[in-house]
DNA sequence: TCCTGAGTAGAAGGACGTTCTCGCTCGGAC
DNA sequence: GTCCGAGCGAGAACGTCCTTCTACTCAGGA
């Protein structure tokens, strides 16, 4: 609800609202702004948490007091701790494209583009190494670490919350498509979904295959984007 | 320690023990051979919660009734939950494991041996469709129901119990290198990591971008297939 | 006979998420 | 200034799990 509201005076995803509208929202305001940074502060509590005590799992109850607010509250503004976790997941998929997109659209070259993607999708998907909270690279820190629960429990919502990052990939895909560096005639999102899917989820790959993962892993992001393009660039050589 | 004890009996995985040592070993029975019909009782029992009740997951409590014994017992044969969870798990993969070889050892082809242990793990790791018992195509169902969990709260013991999974991929992917229809040069246990994730997760990607799985979609194997293939083929073409 | 080891039955404890109750407060209408 | 009710804080209470602990049983061997 509360990232509905934020969408609305964002961006109009429906239709562009009348002035009335606006105005009728406007005079409502008084007890929603409040409300919206109520919110805000369980969300930012929550990103503490996580930020810090280098687990990233939390309970209601820290969230609640390092928000300085009630446990009434919180249940007030989110029906449970997934529509938090929810909430989180959503600002952290569009945070998270907003940066690549800002990352890719200064290069030209539509290879290039989809392999910056890639290689800094796989960086921001790397668990951090130690209680470091990373906020100062660009957007929040920890993206895989919800989208395992919510995939599973909240097949739905978590879907809806991916589309900036699955959209995004798709463009990438499409416009290397168009330039002949990619095979045509692949369900482009799909392939999106499957790619973005094993560079949330490598970690898991390395547990499986015993290694273990360093930090900033130049290699692997080699190694995966390899692995990826070979599949995929229309050139030969396999 | 239960699963070595089967290992042991089943197929000597160190070296093949003395029949003094066997003889020993049966000396010490009386006792062992309760123990181990009361751990096949529990997970018997966790195994037909995961099969029946649709939902794959299950309380300690309902396996403790199921099987007919006591909380008690179970404490006493298992550190705890993730403990069953990691001897089913174990199970799962070496049957899993076991189920694939044999159905690729009939093929000479070293590609066509790669396909199919690819397209079947696919079909393997597939959610099933409603509350219809999969035990009779072959391995234990439910392979990847378990293993996210384990993956991240229990790398290390899950790490192990992919071993035979992993091993035989690699094997795999070797022999079809040495016949010249996979690159060389590749870190085989590596890329086994990621083939073995992707597939196992396979279902988030389908989230992720949107779509849905049908059971049994040749389509959606055919596609991981070929993104694979063209990634690790020598031939030309991307 | 007594003791021990393995079992059963089930209460108790501790973590969490979630709900509920009791007041307090504060902003605005009069 | 006064009053009122929605919004909110504090935190007790509840339900579900996993896990531990206590008390009792029972068979078999010194």
């Amino acid at each position: 609800m509360a990232s509905n509201d934020q969408a609305a005076d964002a961006s109009p995803a429906e239709r562009p609202a009348t002035w009335r509208e606006l105005a009728v929202a406007r005079s409502l305001d008084p007890a929603r702004v409040r409300a919206e940074k109520r919110v805000q502060r369980f969300l930012d509590a929550a990103l503490e948490l996580m930020a810090t005590s280098s687990s990233k799992e939390f309970t209601v109850q820290e969230v609640v007091e390092r928000s300085g607010q009630s446990l009434r509250s919180f249940y007030q503004y989110f029906a449970g701790k997934h529509e938090l976790l929810l909430a989180l997941f959503e600002e952290s998929v569009r945070s998270t494209a907003e940066h690549l997109e800002q990352l890719i659209e200064a290069e030209d070259d539509p290879l290039e583009r989809l392999r910056r993607f890639t290689v800094e999708y796989f960086r921001l998907c790397q668990p951090a190494p130690k209680g470091k909270p990373a906020s100062k690279d660009g957007p929040t820190p920890a993206l895989a670490e919800f989208a395992q629960q919510l995939l599973t429990d909240h097949p739905k919502e978590a879907s809806r919350a991916y589309v900036p990052l699955v959209s995004l990939l798709e463009r990438v895909l499409e416009q290397a498509a168009a330039a002949g560096v990619v095979r045509s005639g692949l369900r482009y999102r799909r392939i999106a979904g499957v790619v973005l899917q094993a560079i949330s989820f490598n970690a898991f790959s390395a547990t499986i295959s015993g290694s273990s993962v360093k930090p900033d892993d130049q290699e692997s992001a080699a190694e995966l984007w390899d692995l990826l393009l070979h599949g995929i660039a229309t050139g030969e050589r396999g």
